[in-house]
RNA sequence: UGCCUGGUGGUGUAAUGGUAGCACAGCAGAUUCUGACUCUGCUUGUCUAGGUUCGAGUCCUAGCCGGGCAGCCA
């Protein structure tokens, strides 16, 4: 049995919020025959604590009712976008839903795009998603792929002939500044692009045109034409396409003109049949628009719609892929997976289980209240999860020498140790017992304070699993330097023996100096020091200095054979997980993901 | 001085006109071969002012405070 198994699958309770309520309603009322969701990044950076939420959201929706949810790549900007973030999103969420929304992932064929169609008289497209159903022998064979917007661009150019025609689109010559000052102010109304009048034909003519590479880029965009006095300032005339001469890392080189966000998105999720298209907040004044677009094509099936939800804030971390990256750039951190980073692929090398990390974001709930989470609810769900999945291993992170005096060298002891005394039938291991051991040097005191339960001149305490050892003498080096501690071991008090019930106040964690690993140990504290270092002038000067601290440990010799999937106690230290990047065999690196809580520390 | 939107203990969230509840945090205690886990108890809340009603966190009015919106980013 791994460790890993016995981890609930599922966040729990079942969640209920005002989405899910909609939801809810829509299906009572039959509204629609599946309900679909999707969740759209752009691969312009690693996936962060804020998208699980999201994730968590638009995924959890399907498989309450029976949907389905795509992961599309908002890919619409060739200039920010890359394929190194395609890789990685796919396989953070993959690793997130894994074993509790994986069957309702939606896929594609790969490499399929829209085909035409006709839908109650009406030229339509079609995307045949692949049956969810069907999803796990065609993950195998590489013959499925996730959605991409820019799969949808000649449909999405098709549209915008289609909104020229009807009049509501049209090219606009204004350079960006020139748009910028005919925007207007939130506060004063906008005016009419000189250009705003042209007639069809011409809006036609231009925009093919631009489509095949005659104007330099910047020289001309296509506009909606809704109305510049609009009190919501994404109704006035809003552009729908650029010119950019560059290729795109999904589409190729056949393009030179990318539609922008507002335009994309509200088609792909009509495309794609999406039902129920959840943002964050800050979309709510686009969504006059997304409803613009769509009823302004006259479009022959049911329209999505859109529903806004307050993102995730986390205290000491950031939730911004833009300053995220500038910790990358600037070389705070080591790289996007960093263990301290905030992003999914950083909380899985930390050795965050996913399941912990969806309970989490499933119990911070959804409303549209701002709000900042603090982080002992997020730390106090990781706890419990590896409280009740991660097996007991002893390990001393800062090590000081016991030599037991009276077992005598060579001599080894075996003591049953158990694995996780949360399990319902515990198993047990063995550790040696040996006259030289190491204790955490934390454990010792020679002017113990108040209440100090550990080891102390002439003291006692208990090695756990194995006896009670009493201090007997304190050896220094000619600088004064502990070298090491003489002790008694009383071994009518080991575990079934006579006296084994004899109370000590302190039991301490050890490892034999004999039968032991060394290993690499990254102590990984907060990254930031203020609660919300997004609300800093310049939030690089609030990165915690102490933000990660390395020693070189003492292992159980079990801990050896570790795997980077696999999560350990260090008994009274916290828990900890093999880095997967950096650990080899000949060197051992752990990570710590949490400490224990500690009520007499603090 | 525009538009959108939100305000419930320290934090997050529930109560959909009828006993303000839950979790986390905090405090005190019990237990403990992990100062962990577990268990027990306690503290703390409806932004303000009016109104409707037998009854208001919930409905109405006014105000106060917060967040978002003026990329050829998403």
């Amino acid at each position: 049995m791994s460790a890993e198994n016995t981890s609930p699958a599922t966040p729990t309770p079942a969640p209920s919020d005002f989405i899910r309520d909609l939801v809810a309603q829509h299906v009572a009322e039959q509204r629609y025959a599946k309900i679909v969701t999707r969740f759209p990044p752009e691969p312009n950076g690693y996936l962060h604590i804020g998208h699980a939420k999201s994730i968590c959201l638009n995924f959890g929706i399907a498989r309450e009712n029976s949907g389905q949810c795509n992961l599309r790549f908002d890919d619409t900007n060739p200039v920010k976008e890359d394929v190194e973030y395609v890789d990685s999103i796919t396989t953070d969420v993959k690793w997130l839903i894994d074993g509790w929304a994986d069957h309702c992932l939606g896929f594609k064929a790969k490499g399929a795009t829209p085909a035409p169609q006709t839908v109650n008289g009406k030229p339509d497209f079609h995307l045949p998603a692949v049956d969810p159903a069907q999803i796990k022998s065609h993950l195998s064979g590489d013959k499925v792929e996730p959605f991409f917007a820019s799969d949808y661009f000649a449909p999405l150019y098709d549209y915008a002939l289609e909104l020229i025609k009807r009049g509501k689109a049209y090219v606009c010559d204004l350079t960006p500044k020139e748009t910028d000052e005919y925007r207007g102010a939130p506060d004063k109304p906008g005016r009419n692009s000189p250009y705003r009048d042209r007639s069809i034909e011409e809006n036609l003519d231009l925009f093919k045109r631009m489509r095949a590479g005659e104007f330099p880029d910047g020289a001309r965009t296509l506009r909606a034409k809704i109305d510049m006095a609009s009190p919501n300032v994404w109704l006035r005339d809003p552009l729908l396409y650029r010119i950019r001469h560059v290729a795109h890392h999904h589409a190729g080189s056949g393009w030179c003109i990318y539609p922008l966000y507002d335009y994309a998105h509200c088609l792909s999720d009509y495309l794609e049949g999406i039902t129920h298209s959840v943002c964050t907040l800050e979309f709510e004044v686009h969504r006059p628009l997304y409803d613009w677009i769509l009823e302004s094509l006259d479009l022959p099936r049911p329209l999505p719609h859109q529903y806004e939800f307050a993102k995730l804030n986390l205290a000491y971390t950031l939730v911004s892929k833009r300053k995220l990256l500038t910790l990358v750039n600037e070389k705070v951190v080591t790289g996007w997976d960093d263990p301290r980073m905030p992003t999914i692929s950083g909380l899985r090398r930390r050795g965050i289980p996913a399941p912990a990390l969806l309970e989490f974001v499933a119990s911070v709930g959804v409303t549209k209240a701002d709000s900042v989470t603090e982080a002992a609810v997020f730390e106090n769900i990781v706890r419990n999860h590896l409280n009740a999945t991660a097996f007991r291993r002893l390990a001393v992170l800062k090590p000081i020498k016991i030599v037991l005096t009276n077992i005598p060298a060579g001599e080894v002891i075996l003591c049953d140790a158990t694995n996780n005394p949360q399990d319902e039938t515990p198993t047990t291991r063995k550790v040696s017992l040996t006259r030289e051991v190491f204790i955490e040097s934390d454990d010792f005191a020679e002017v113990p304070p108040p209440k100090y339960f550990r080891l102390k001149p002439g003291g006692e305490v208990r090695l756990k699993y194995a006896c009670i050892i009493k201090l007997d003498e304190i050896v220094k080096d000619a600088s004064g330097a502990i070298t090491e501690l003489r002790c008694t071991a009383d071994l009518t008090t080991r575990t079934g023996q006579p006296n084994s019930d004899r109370k000590v106040k302190g039991t301490i964690h050890w490892v034999s100096a004999v039968r032991c690993v060394d290993a690499e140990v990254r102590l990984y504290d907060r990254l930031f020091t203020v609660p919300e270092p997004a609300a800093e002038e310049d939030f690089l000067k609030v990165v915690n200095p102490k933000s990660l601290e390395v020693v070189t440990a003492k292992l159980e010799v079990a801990l050896g054979t570790a795997t980077p999937n696999e999560h350990f106690q260090f008994e009274r230290l916290g828990y900890f997980t093999l880095d997967s990047k950096d650990s080899r065999p000949d060197h051992l690196v752990f990570n710590r993901t949490i400490t224990l809580r500690d009520t007499w520390a603090k």
